[in-house]
RNA sequence: CGGGGCGUAGCGAAGCUUGGCAUCGCGCGUGCUUUGGGAGCACGAGAUCGUGGGUUCGAAUCCCGCCGCCCCGACCA
């Protein structure tokens, strides 16, 4: 491919609206344009690297029995109300009506098609087990885009669907989808962390996400370096160290004047935070008004708290209107008299006698409030939030929290969506059992971000070979001096493309200069430099993107590894010191 | 949806406080020179200043509404 025709263009500024490198370098090097917010075009450049990605995912999705197919993006609303998401679901799912006045919907994930497909196929445990996948756009008109390619609301993601007789078979289905994930992400060069997971709207028993470390990344991780513990902090449960108050005292009422906070009335009253109670109260999007109690010391997650409450539609903070309704007072709060609230304690409060307490009534707190006879809970579970240095629940090393970026999950679904649509089969038992299911995706446009926030210099881009989107990048110079530097990088371009390896060449008559920064720009992992220097020096020179190393290259050697019979240069010179930071820089970020 | 910021040529910015000819750098076109690290000279094209209204003799500039984009939060596979 031709600079000179590329449809393309390089920006010499920054693009004022790009913070995140990913983001930065491919608007910069021509890779992406924005139409939209959370809408990009890919332009040719960015389209090679997505299609290079999603080949890495086939031949892995292949490679473990997964078939492909293809299912539409436009779904009839009544296959989404037999799931029961229709309603669910906020407006994150675009919706319209056809010129039949039919209700529609915008995919944003296939469980309810594919799970339609199956209950038309699929009569007999014969034809089980059977893995699915496709690569499809979704739309999900997200409350917030942004990072660039790192939360979009179009996106194409590689979702596949396991489908199995039972539990046993899923669990081979799901094991197998991890398998592959980590063969996929370490194709693609990124350092992917599988971490247990919330299983958030999708329903189901088990998830893991896939990882990569970024400190711009939305979820929190929960890690442990010495024994390998991972969780998302949605769903991580540290050892926090219960305090022995001693057996339960009466309970006493005590004046505590301007202390609305945990940390004001542990220092008004002397007293570690841990012998304090803290009380969050939210509104659930099914009108329930939630009262979470905590530790004094500890933050409620809202997510477990979201899980355990069972909660439709969400938590919000409740309004202090709200609140006093249940006959609590926020600054003084407290579950002890509250009434018109589900209450959810902590296990850890739970298991902590003797804490002071919210009076519900301004400037009073309670002394030696204990949980069953001062106050009741609906509920006792775990809705404690992590936090760095807590004791790893499996080892009891310190933990620390790192920000990650979401590469790719895996659902186990169970009979969620099979049993909903009523997709069957009928067992060696002759009896109709559901299908059990699971649900495995890979966000593509967001791989590529991350792979480029995995490999770049200050200078650019340096594309893994198994995406870069052309395998060289040639620059020839000098060719008014030497008019061979122009007749042999045509020849070198011409041989690689009638090889099928095609190459980028800067035919453009520019200056040395603007083509060796646009060639670190665009990141291709090699490039190659004709020019009269060095074809005096005896052949091409080339140059490793991501480490700078170089060297000259014979001119049969060349042709040789461009047009696929000979092997990649060999590069015996050591990275210059430069070079080397640069490529530590790139490489390591992850 | 709450908080903050920003919309001026393809990109990056100045001008706005204090109303008075639309500026700068890069990029782009033509010509000549130049060619191993973002070249030089000359000429040139390119902007209804996001949008609608208002105030004013006069609005990029002041006032009101709307739209769009980015960041933080909420939310989220």
């Amino acid at each position: 491919m031709r600079l000179s025709e590329l449809f393309f263009a390089t920006l010499r500024d920054d693009p004022a609206d790009a913070e995140m490198p990913s983001h930065r370098l491919l608007l910069r090097a021509g890779y992406l344009r924005q139409l939209g917010s959370g809408l990009y075009s890919l332009l040719p450049l960015g389209f090679r690297v997505n299609k290079r990605v999603e080949q890495v995912i086939r031949e892995e999705m292949n490679a473990i029995g997964c078939q492909e197919l293809e299912m539409p993006v436009i779904h009839p609303a009544d296959l989404w109300r037999e799931s029961g998401r229709y309603d669910l679901i906020g407006p994150e799912m675009a919706r319209f009506k056809d010129r039949g006045d039919r209700d529609m919907v915008i995919a944003m994930t296939h469980e309810e098609v594919v799970t339609d497909l199956l209950r038309d196929i699929i009569r007999s445990y014969r034809q089980l087990p059977v893995r699915l996948y496709h690569f499809q756009t979704k739309f999900r008109d997200e409350p917030r885009s942004r990072g660039g390619l790192i939360r979009v609301r179009e996106f194409v993601m590689k979702d596949s669907y396991s489908c199995d007789r039972d539990d046993e078979g899923l669990d081979a289905s799901y094991w197998a989808h991890h398998g592959a994930y980590v063969r996929i992400f370490e194709r693609l060069g990124l350092e992917a962390i599988p971490v247990a997971s919330d299983v958030g709207m999708m329903g189901g028993s088990l998830a893991h996400e896939f990882m990569v470390l970024n400190p711009a990344g939305e979820d929190v991780l929960v890690l442990c370096d010495a024994c390998g513990f991972s969780a998302n902090r949605q769903v991580a449960s540290v050892k926090v160290p219960l305090v022995d108050l001693g057996p339960a005292l009466p309970v006493e009422e005590i004046e505590t004047p301007d202390t609305t906070t945990i940390a004001d009335l542990a220092a008004f009253l002397g007293v570690d935070a841990t012998r304090t109670a803290k009380a969050a109260f939210f509104m659930a999007g099914d009108g329930r008004l939630v009262t979470a109690i905590v530790r004094g010391d500890r933050d409620v997650n809202e997510t477990k708290l979201s899980n355990v409450a069972k909660v439709s539609g969400g938590l919000r903070p409740a309004t202090v209107d709200e609140i006093h309704a249940a006959g609590m007072e926020p600054g003084y709060g407290s579950a002890v008299g509250a009434h018109d609230t589900f209450v959810v304690v902590d296990e850890i409060a739970a298991a902590s006698p003797n804490l002071v307490a919210g009076a519900n009534r301004v400037g009073y707190h309670l002394r030696n409030v204990n949980l069953g006879r001062d106050f009741q809970a609906d509920l006792v579970a775990d809705i404690d939030n992590a936090r760095e240095g807590d004791a790893c629940p499996v080892c009891g090393h310190p933990v620390i929290l790192r920000n990650g970026i979401e590469v790719g999950n895996i659902f186990k679904l169970g009979t969620r969506y099979s049993a909903a649509l009523g997709a069957t089969y009928l067992g060696e038992d002759g009896q109709a059992h559901p299908i059990v299911m699971g649900s495995y995706g890979i966000g593509l446009g967001r791989n590529v971000a991350c792979i480029v926030e995995a490999h770049h210099d200050e200078k650019g881009i340096a594309w893994p070979d198994e995406v870069a989107p052309y395998p060289a990048h040639l620059v020839s110079i000098g060719t008014n001096k030497e008019p061979r530097v122009g007749e042999l990088a045509k020849e070198l371009h011409d041989g690689a493309a009638a090889a099928g390896r095609e190459i980028l060449w800067d035919d453009r008559d520019d200056s040395p200069g603007v083509k060796f920064n646009d060639a670190e720009l665009l990141g291709m992992p090699w490039i190659i430099t004709v020019s009269p220097r060095s074809l005096a020096a005896g052949g091409v020179e080339v140059t490793r993107r991501a480490t700078g190393q170089r060297s000259v290259m014979p001119l049969d050697d060349a042709r040789a590894w461009l047009t696929g019979s000979g092997p990649a240069p060999h590069l015996t010179e050591p990275a210059s010191v430069a070079s080397q930071a640069a490529s530590e820089s790139a490489g390591t970020r992850s």
